[in-house]
DNA sequence: ATGTCTTTGTGAACGCGTGCACAAAGATGG
DNA sequence: CCATCTTTGTGCACGCGTTCACAAAGACAT
């Protein structure tokens, strides 16, 4: 029982599968970068093998947003820029806080992809004094005490936080309060919040330790092709160089 | 055909299949945080509450690793946070190379959760001159030249990579030609590595407009209670600052 | 207009992951 | 030692996502 607050499943948003929408933007960079080459047109073939999968798949991705493409020719880049774009609401602006300017906050700050496509960094919100003020990236932090202040005034409904993991629960909560309804959380904890808000994780930690395990498990069934017992020892201590264990690329599942 | 470097599946490796491997390290860390407030035992339904997932779902996890619970009664928590530690590997230690010491590089480098999981610092490089022999978080930066040296030194098996988007691809093939077989990947680009090398991408650009498309799909539903077709072009251009939509957190699914 | 060739769009099969619901196991109290 | 109560471990069913394989659709040449 306890606090009540469990996951739910993932609902399948309006017909457009979860999993399609996660690459919907993968698609669509490899389809501004055809555009920019000045490219017309391309095949699933080609579009997918730049968007690295399937072409199968990519194709059914595209089904579920309507028949987009032409038989015998292929897909027409610009158009299909668009749809997607408009189909994952880039075409509108959106305003974006970041809270928590430390390390991580100010490289968020100064990635240049974040203005690229739509998103707008509206604030800087830091809970320290000494920090308001001060330029990151060309905007002046602000106190934490503005937050709803500058979520009202600027309409933020999608907020990212990248403070320490002890303040994370406390600026989601103030964040929700205040209106946002997405969430980009960098910090290491899971976040409880209520129904109708997306939160996504980012986890720096989580990667590695599933990089780790797949590295284990590579170096363990490298040092048991002997039969049974020939003191394997060998290669455990020196360096791990071996390459090519019999697995392809792994997919990063991140549960928010 | 082209290069033939498609996607595979995301083999299960060595039984335990890859959704639970991607929980292991949330498991560990709302355990190691019990561990920390000495409590002696854990039921499933409390830890999977801390961890943020189904009850049963958990207990499903734990059942690949082997019986390690004691029934009427739950989980021992020191002895879980050792057999999860082993199973991920991190019983031992993984010297780690950072690649592009731009922000984000940086930020990671001054990363705490690094080290304290048997993830350890080995070097920080870039391609700048200017950087070299310049400490950040405590390490002198050094030049992309000694990249392979570094590698083949310190025994180095996983890369991150934190480059610019055009320089990812060759600083990748230069870390698993070096003996990388396993690479995090922060540039927003498709890296393609042979078998048997993992490569998990983390984009903040991609999540972001994950986010962007459920925050339109709220506001489309909220908007389209009307019955068909009135004009829906109406909030289209104005800030979108509504919120509850009917949807609960959505998991966030980055393939590589 | 007709035939050929390319590429899309999708029906169907399959496999993985999730959640339910319950039997088995052990603790605990009398 | 037996009864009861708690909690694990798992068989089973269901749904989502992926992949195959092919028919339909259109371009293009003749």
């Amino acid at each position: 029982m306890a606090t009540g607050r469990t996951h739910r499943p993932a609902t399948r948003s309006r017909g457009i599968p979860e999993a399609t929408v996660a690459r919907l933007p993968l698609y669509l960079r490899a389809l501004t970068a055809l555009s920019e080459r000045s490219v017309p047109t391309v095949s699933s073939e080609e579009l997918a093998a730049a968007a690295g999968v399937n072409s199968a798949k990519l194709r059914k991705d595209f089904s579920y947003l309507g028949s987009y493409g032409t038989r015998g020719v292929g897909y027409d880049v610009e158009y299909l820029v668009y749809q997607i774009s408009r189909e994952l609401g880039l075409t509108q602006d959106w305003p974006v806080v970041i809270v928590g300017i430390g390390n991580l906050g100010a490289a968020l700050a100064n990635y240049g992809g974040f203005a690229s496509r739509g998103f707008r960094v509206a604030a800087l919100i830091d809970a320290d004094p000494a920090m308001a003020g001060k330029p990151v990236a060309g905007i002046a932090v602000q106190h934490t005490d503005e937050l709803e202040q500058i979520i009202a005034d600027n309409g933020v409904s999608i907020g990212v936080i990248a403070t320490p993991a002890g303040a994370a629960q406390q600026v989601c909560d103030r964040l929700v309060a205040a209106g946002v309804t997405s969430i980009l959380n960098f910090a290491p904890t899971v976040l409880t919040v209520p129904d109708g808000v997306d939160v996504r994780k980012v986890d720096l930690s989580i990667e590695l330790q599933i990089l780790a395990f797949h590295e284990q498990r590579k170096a363990g069934e490298d040092a048991a092709h002997d039969g049974g017992r020939t003191a394997p020892a060998v290669r455990a201590a020196t360096v791990a160089a071996d390459r090519k264990g019999p697995d392809g690329d792994v997919p990063a599942v991140m549960p928010a």
